[in-house]
RNA sequence: GCCCCCGUAGCUCAGUGGAUAGAGCGCCGGCCUCCGGAGCCGGAAGCGUGGGUUCGAGUCCCGCCGGGGGUACCA
């Protein structure tokens, strides 16, 4: 990328002007390169002359024209100038900015793409939410964000698994058969409350239903005996599937789905207990064993298996994550949880440590919940209330790519208000569709082409000089470094706000440049090239975030 | 109480410690003899609050106010 060459350049001239003398031997601070608001600073810039200034004992003006006079030349930069109070900004020439829509055409999708990674293998796990009910609204941001992280990653270099982990083990299931079993006996005219720590949604009337459907009354028990766990489990079964097919209509598809019972049936929760237990990490006390996190500085211990004998949530996660890196060796694992969670989030990384796993290996994402709104009525988001909005409601009324979009463009750490009528209302208005258009748009244009201009091929894009035509240029250009930035921030928000910067400049170049000119042939070919590339950023950009590039709206 | 996240335009949200803080929606005013007006151009309007660090703070640190979450042998 022509940013890290800058930052060579900076860095060469740094040597040159220590060389010849007219900078003292002084440690180099990093060198940011950055990109100036405003086009007359320049398209990049460095600040390192302020950074310089204290140490060099010099003033940072003259530290930035020590090192302009020292920069290394380059085809790709036009001018080098520096500004007060200590700036020295870079301005790409145009002649360079006009090939690259040579190579962005050249390259195609693989333009986005940045060498991180470098094939190391890293996990994304999100959602994951228990197979107890239907997914809700507030899921679909995990989805959305999930997805296009491991896009963003797999375009960085990195080979990405996607995982959805399941819960089909742990005291919830059991709840859960609880309820399906009262709803079930319910419908045979029993005398069965749901109980009280239950789930108390409607669907679950449901579920019962199609049990009866398919076992009739088998599986009634005796009055007062438990309840049987093949309905529980067939009732898992289909809530799974439904969890399946809401992401599916999302666009939102899995490499793995991952039992929470495999970690049992493959002894990966054995295996990390016992290197807890070998490190006095695990100890036993009013009925219960403990993770003793209080050893590594944590100001109270966790349990890990209650006094009825069963493992906590944390206790499964520990054996799960020996099973992610000591089992299935990723490099990296990233999982992504909402802030619900984020009491687990210091001792599963304690365990994580004490299984000798280097700790920034595991990265765990917490977001901020999403609350509903219908109006002025704010809905609690609870499984177990039965109170909530569906993400199939959403994506149904909202559609798939409105939808992502909305989750996509917020940052994971602000709390974000989904107002499902608001949603409904402003559909029509979603950006997604600003950007889409700007796509479609440039189909229309070059099918006008292909009517008009019988030969369209081969544009000269030395032609492409006006300033609408090198702004469009410019922020295509943008689109690896904002894969390399989220790729190390872990930030897919910015995603929708490139696009949409994106389609601006495109319409903004359409309203000012005529790409078909029955009088202008040749200018008419290179802006057929121009609008080609930005086609083709657009529907790579509209891909990174899982949504439709179409030619026609 | 303690821990985490957040307070930016009327609303919903962006903003790698940099040079004059942005977008969408909403509001006001303009633009179709011409490739798609789901578009373009212009306008009004803002960093919760008080200190501190820095050449430079919306961004980092501390206090206060406000919102959300956690603090369970639930997940």
């Amino acid at each position: 990328m022509i940013r890290d060459e800058i930052a060579r350049m900076v860095e060469e001239a740094v040597d040159r002007a220590k060389k010849a003398g007219d900078l003292p031997a002084i440690a180099l601070p990093d060198i940011v390169i950055e990109r100036p608001q405003r086009l007359e600073h320049g398209d990049y810039a460095t600040s390192l002359p302020l950074r310089l200034a204290r140490a060099a004992g010099a003033k940072p003006i003259e530290l930035g024209q020590t090192l302009a006079r020292h920069m290394p030349p380059s085809d790709a930069i036009e001018r080098v100038e520096v500004a007060p109070p200590g700036f020295v900004n870079f301005h790409l020439s145009k002649g360079w900015l006009a090939q690259q829509v040579d190579s962005i055409l050249e390259a195609g999708a693989a333009f986005a793409e940045v060498p991180l990674g470098k094939g190391q293998k890293v996990q994304v796990e999100f959602v994951s939410a228990n197979p107890t009910g239907p997914l809700h609204a507030g899921n679909g941001r995990w989805a959305a964000m999930g997805s296009t992280l491991a896009r963003v990653l797999q375009a960085a270099g990195y080979q990405v698994e996607t995982e959805y982990y399941f819960n089909d083990a742990g005291s919830q299931v059991d709840v859960f058969t609880r309820t399906i079993y009262a709803r079930y006996q319910q419908l045979f005219g029993r005398e069965a409350p749901v109980p009280d720590d239950g789930y108390a949604g409607s669907y679950m009337v449901g579920l019962a239903e199609q049990a009866r459907e398919r076992f009739g009354d088998s599986l009634l028990r005796p009055e007062g005996e438990p309840a049987p766990e093949e309905l529980g489990r067939f009732g898992i079964e289909q809530v799974t599937e439904w969890i399946r097919n809401d992401l599916a209509d999302l666009g939102v598809h899995y490499d793995h789905w991952y039992r929470e019972q495999t970690v049992y049936d493959s002894k990966a929760f054995d295996k990390g207990m016992a290197i807890l237990r070998k490190k006095g990490l695990i100890v036993e006390r009013e009925g219960a064993v403990w993770f003793a996190t209080t050893q590594l500085g944590a100001d109270k211990d966790e349990v890990v298996v209650r006094s009825s004998g069963l493992p906590t949530y944390l206790a499964t996660d520990i054996g799960y994550h020996y099973d992610k890196f000591l089992v299935r060796k990723f490099d990296r694992v990233i999982d992504i949880w909402g802030s619900d969670h984020q009491g687990h989030v210091r001792p599963l990384q304690l365990a994580v440590e004490a299984m000798a796993i280097e700790p920034d290996r595991l990265t765990i994402l917490i977001g901020q919940l999403v609350t509903l709104r219908r109006g002025e009525e704010t809905i609690k988001i609870s499984k177990r209330s039965g109170d909530m909005v569906t993400l199939r409601e959403v994506i149904e009324e909202v559609g798939k790519d409105a939808c992502l979009y909305f989750f996509l463009s917020r940052s994971a750490d602000a709390q974000i208000e989904f107002d499902l009528e608001l949603a409904k209302r402003q559909s029509n208005d979603n950006p997604v569709y600003y950007v889409q258009y700007a796509h479609a748009r440039i189909a229309g244009i070059i099918n006008v082409a292909k009517e008009r201009l019988p030969d369209s091929q081969g544009g000269d894009t030395s032609l492409l000089i006006h300033p609408a035509e090198l702004a469009l240029i410019r922020k295509m250009l943008q689109l690896p470094e904002l894969v390399e930035a989220m790729a190390r921030s872990l930030e897919p928000h910015h995603l929708p706000h490139y696009a949409q910067e994106l389609a601006t400049v495109f319409h903004d170049f359409y309203e000012n440049c005529r790409v078909v000119d029955d009088d202008n042939p040749d200018l008419s070919k290179a802006r057929l090239k121009l609008v080609a590339a930005a086609k083709s950023v657009l529907a790579t950009s509209l891909g990174l975030m899982g949504m439709s590039a179409p030619d026609r709206m």
